[in-house]
DNA sequence: GCCAACGTTGGC
DNA sequence: GCCAACGTTGGC
């Protein structure tokens, strides 16, 4: 099993939000290498769920993987934002997953202190200018991330 | 294929 | 709001 970290403005879809939906489509991505890693999700696959710009950027939670990539249906919408007229539904250029909620941690493990474990050295979302919103996560790494959180 | 211009991300 | 970093676009 593979292990994944998913970012999420909370202003746009929070940690709270998952948890009341339950599952989530995890629509909009529009970025390619995002996008491939989507693809290499499978269901029971663990995520850690990430809060980005806001005042408080962390790890805030775990969810799981709960499909197989299928065509993000916000690509043949012409009314959404993720619209895209080059993508067609035999060629489908954008994928996506639904997310399920595990559970939010009791206090979040917050980016500053993400920075400051050694342990962590080597996961993609510090290293400098990294903008992914879907990045892999080695198993030390999530193990760590984990304990941080207090188990 | 190169590269300048532009748009976006996201921490601070 | 600022700005560094990155991805994409499009002219040539």
């Amino acid at each position: 099993m593979k292990h994944w970290l998913m970012k999420s403005e909370p202003d746009a879809f929070s940690i709270v939000d998952l948890e009341r939906v339950g599952t989530e489509p995890w629509t909009g991505v529009r970025n390619y290498q995002a996008r491939n890693y989507m693809k290499q999700m499978r269901v029971g696959d663990g995520v850690l769920f990430y809060h980005s710009s806001c005042a408080v950027p962390g790890v805030v939670g775990i969810a799981e993987v709960a499909t197989e990539a299928f065509p993000d249906p916000t690509q043949f919408q012409k009314k959404s934002p993720y619209f895209d007229p080059k993508s067609t539904p035999e060629e489908p250029r954008w994928w996506c997953v639904d997310v399920r909620f595990v559970r939010r941690f009791a206090e979040p493990v917050t980016l500053a202190a993400l920075r400051g474990e050694d342990r962590l050295e080597g996961l993609a979302l510090l290293q400098r200018g990294s903008r992914l919103s879907v990045i892999p996560v080695a198993n030390g790494h999530w193990k760590t991330i984990l304990a941080l959180a207090g188990g």
